[in-house]
RNA sequence: GGAGCUGUGGUGUAGCGGUUAACACACUGCCCUGUCAAGGCAGAGACCGCGGGUUCGAAACCCGUCAGCUCCGCCA
C-alpha cells in the first residue's frame, strides 16, 4: 500500500508517528517559504505543512503541485501550533510534515471546481462524470446509497430473506411500460425484453417456496426521462407468503424507520406509525397520489358554497357536478395590488399548462374593515364569504386560489399549485421526512382510449375481500389491496397482496380486455404455475434511488446516480447510445431503417 | 408527440440594437514562513451553441436547428 492512513482519519492521537498517505490535491496555499497543502481522499482532508528550510526537497516538489495531482506525501503527524488548529475540520488539530513529497500522477485543469460545490453545467457534469463523481458532496451520495442498500440487505436476512437472482434477458409483455428489447441471435426474428421489474418471477418464487425473497434488482422502462425517472433505475423488490397487507406494511414501515434514524438521524419522522391516508383522501386534498406532506395548501371543497354565488362559472360547474376546490395561502394576500395580480397571473399561467382555464382569487386584507380584493369577491354574499371563510379557514392577510373544472384537471392544478407555492414560499422543511402510506386504490381505472379498464397496479393485484363481489357488478368500485409509501412527494414504495387463485385471476382479465386465450399466449407460465399449490403471498418494491434522494434531500436523481443518462437517454461521457457495426446487426438478423426526416 | 426555460473566456454570471463584451472564481508568472474560500502585484484567455434573416449596425430582434434542463403526454 502507498499509504498508511487516510487523510481524513488523522487525529492528535497519532502525532510523533511516522505515515504515509495519498490523495489529490484539494488546495494548495503557496506563501513562499512555506507551503500549505490540503490533501484529499475518501475519507477527507489534512494539511501538509512545507517549509522550505527544513525540508527544501519536499518544498521543491510542493512548489510544482496543482488542483487534482495525485500525490503521496510520506512525513510525520504534528499538532498545529497554538491557535492555528482549524475547527471546521475533523483534522484540523494536526497536519502532516513531510520527507517526500511524490508526484503519483498529474493532472490537467480540470474543466469545473471538484474542490468546490459550485454549480456546474449539467453537459459538463455527465462529460466528466468522473470528475463530477470526485467532488465530496456526491461521493457522499454514492457511498450513501452503498451503506443503505448494505443496511437493507443485512435488515432482511436477519429476518428470513433470501436473495435471489433473476434474469436479465426475459420475455416482453405487453402491459405497463415500453420493454427495452435484445435481438436473439440463436433465435432469428426473437427478442428478449429487459425486465421493468422481476415481478412475476418474484410470484413463481412464492410457488417455488421461498417464502421470503428479495433483491436488489436493476429495471428498465423505455419511457421519457424525468427528474426522478431514469431508464434503468434499482428497486428493492421483495415478496413474502402467507402474509395479509399489514405484515408487508409493518416489515417496510421498520425498515424505513431504522434505515432514517441510523443514516440521517437529523431529520425527523413526521408521524410514527406512518400515517395511513386513503387514495381518495389524497386526491380529493392534494390532488395527487403522492402528496408532500411537510406542508398544508390543502384543498378544500367549495362546491356547494361557490355553486350559490353569482359567480356565472361556478354556478354552471357546480350544476354540471364539476367540483370547485378552494386552496388558503397563507400571507400571501397580504402584497399589494399590483404584487397580486402579477403574482395571481403567473399562477394562471402555470395552471393553464395543466389544462384549467383560468384561476379565480380572493385576497383576505389584514385590517378588518377592507374589502376583499380579487374578480370573484363581488359575486359572493357577505354571509357566503362568511361560510366560505369559515370551512376554508381564512385568516387575514390570506390569498384564497379557487379551481373548477373536470374532476381530473381540478387533481391536477390542485397538485401543481401545491408544489409550485410550496417552493416559492419555501414551506417543505428538508429536516423533515413524511412518510405516509396509501391505500385503498381502485383497482381499476377506466381507459378512454382504450375503452376498457386498465389495472391502476398490475393485474395480478388482489382485490380488497369484501370488494371481490364488485368485480361482477361494478369493476370500478373495486379497491385493490395495494399500498404505496410515500415520501416528501415522491413514491417510494409500492406493492399489493397477489392474487393467488386461479378463479379470481380468470375474473380479471376480461375486464382488462384480455381473452383467455391471449392470456395463456402471455401468462400462461403464470396460471400454470397457479395451479400448483401456491401460498397466498404479497410483496412490495421501493425505488432505492428515490429513496436515497428524500434521505440525502437531492431534488433529482442524477445526484444520487453514479452514470445517469440526461433526458435523451445519452451516456454523454461514452457516447451510448451509438449505431451498431454492420457485423453486429448482421449476427442478430437486423436491419436498420431510417427514421422519416421531417419535412 | 407537445409546452416552457437556458446556451456569452475553463466555470458561474452581467450585458438585451452602437460597449476596447464587464465581473467573480479558476488559470499563468512574480512577491510572500501560519495559511486553511490565504493575500498582494502583473498577465493570458470569448469571433457571445450552430445556420439563415431583419437592420447602416446583432451577443442582443425574427426564423430554423442542435444540446442541456423542467413539465405535460407516457411511466401496470
Amino acid at each position: 500500500m502507498l499509504k498508511t492512513h487516510h487523510c481524513g482519519e488523522l487525529r492528535l492521537e497519532h502525532v510523533g508517528q511516522h505515515v504515509s498517505v495519498a490523495g489529490w490535491v484539494h488546495r494548495r496555499r503557496d506563501q513562499g517559504g512555506l507551503i500549505f497543502l490540503d490533501l484529499r481522499d475518501r475519507s477527507g482532508i489534512v494539511q501538509v505543512r512545507i517549509d522550505e528550510q527544513d525540508q527544501p526537497a519536499a518544498h521543491a516538489a510542493g512548489s510544482s503541485l496543482r488542483s487534482e495531482f495525485v500525490v503521496q506525501v510520506i512525513g510525520t503527524v504534528v499538532a498545529r501550533p497554538e491557535g492555528t488548529a482549524n475547527p471546521e475540520l475533523p483534522t484540523g488539530e494536526v497536519e502532516v510534515v513531510p520527507e517526500s513529497v511524490v508526484v503519483l500522477n498529474a493532472s490537467k485543469v480540470p474543466p469545473f471546481l471538484v474542490n468546490r460545490e459550485d454549480v456546474v453545467d449539467e453537459e459538463a457534469k455527465m462529460r466528466f462524470r468522473y470528475l463530477y463523481l470526485r467532488r465530496p458532496n456526491v461521493q457522499k451520495n454514492i457511498i450513501l446509497r452503498h451503506q443503505v442498500v448494505k443496511f437493507i440487505r443485512d435488515y432482511l436476512d436477519e429476518r428470513g430473506f433470501v436473495e435471489i437472482e433473476t434474469p436479465i434477458l426475459f420475455k416482453t409483455t405487453p402491459e405497463g411500460a415500453r420493454d427495452f428489447l435484445v435481438p436473439s441471435r440463436l433465435n432469428p426474428g426473437t427478442f428478449y425484453a429487459l425486465p421493468q421489474s422481476p415481478q412475476q418471477l418474484k410470484q413463481l418464487l412464492m410457488v417455488a417456496g421461498y417464502e421470503r425473497y428479495f433483491q436488489i434488482a436493476r429495471c428498465f422502462r423505455d419511457e421519457d426521462l424525468r427528474g426522478n425517472r431514469q431508464p434503468e433505475f434499482t428497486q428493492l423488490d421483495l415478496e413474502m407468503s402467507f402474509v395479509q397487507r399489514d405484515d408487508v406494511m409493518a416489515l417496510i414501515e421498520g425498515l424505513m424507520t431504522t434505515m432514517a434514524n441510523k443514516f440521517v438521524p437529523e431529520k425527523q419522522l413526521l408521524t410514527r406509525p406512518f400515517q395511513r391516508l386513503t387514495y381518495t383522501e389524497v386526491m380529493e386534498k392534494y390532488g395527487s397520489d403522492k402528496p408532500d406532506l411537510r406542508y398544508d395548501l390543502a384543498a378544500v371543497d367549495v362546491t356547494d358554497i361557490a355553486g350559490k354565488s353569482g359567480f356565472p362559472i361556478f354556478v354552471q360547474n357546480a350544476g354540471e357536478g364539476k367540483p370547485i376546490k378552494a386552496i388558503r395561502v397563507p400571507k400571501m394576500g397580504a402584497n399589494s395590488g399590483m404584487q397580486l395580480r402579477k403574482e395571481t397571473a403567473n399562477l394562471e399561467d402555470l395552471v393553464r399548462t395543466v389544462g384549467a382555464k383560468g384561476l379565480a382569487w380572493m385576497a383576505i386584507p389584514e385590517k378588518e374593515d377592507e374589502e376583499v380584493k380579487g374578480p370573484i369577491g363581488k359575486y359572493f354574499t357577505v354571509d357566503q364569504k362568511l361560510e366560505l371563510f369559515a370551512r376554508v379557514g381564512i385568516q387575514p392577510g390570506d390569498l384564497v386560489l379557487f379551481t373548477s373544472d373536470q374532476r381530473d384537471i381540478v387533481y391536477a392544478v390542485v397538485d401543481t399549485l401545491r408544489r409550485h407555492l410550496a417552493e416559492k414560499l419555501e414551506l417543505a422543511d428538508p429536516n423533515v421526512l413524511a412518510f405516509a402510506w396509501v391505500i385503498d386504490f381502485p383497482l381499476f381505472f377506466w381507459s378512454e382510449e382504450e375503452q376498457r379498464w386498465d389495472p391502476s397496479q398490475h393485474m395480478f393485484t388482489m382485490p380488497v375481500p369484501e370488494d371481490v363481489p364488485y368485480l361482477d357488478s361494478d369493476p370500478g368500485k373495486a379497491r385493490g389491496s395495494q399500498y404505496d409509501l410515500i415520501c416528501n412527494g415522491q413514491e417510494v414504495a409500492g406493492g399489493s397482496i397477489r392474487i393467488h387463485e386461479r378463479a379470481v385471476q380468470e375474473k380479471i382479465f376480461p375486464l382488462i380486455g384480455q381473452t383467455m386465450e391471449r392470456a395463456k399466449e402471455q401468462f400462461g407460465h403464470m396460471l400454470e404455475a397457479f395451479e400448483y399449490g401456491t401460498p397466498p403471498h404479497g410483496g412490495i418494491a421501493s425505488g432505492i434511488d428515490r429513496l436515497i434522494m428524500v434521505l440525502s434531500g437531492e431534488t433529482n436523481i442524477r445526484e444520487v446516480m453514479a452514470f445517469p443518462k440526461t433526458q435523451n437517454g445519452a451516456d454523454l461521457m461514452a457516447g451510448a447510445p451509438s449505431p451498431a457495426e454492420a457485423r453486429q446487426l448482421a449476427d442478430l438478423f437486423i436491419r436498420v431503417v431510417e427514421p422519416a426526416k421531417k419535412s
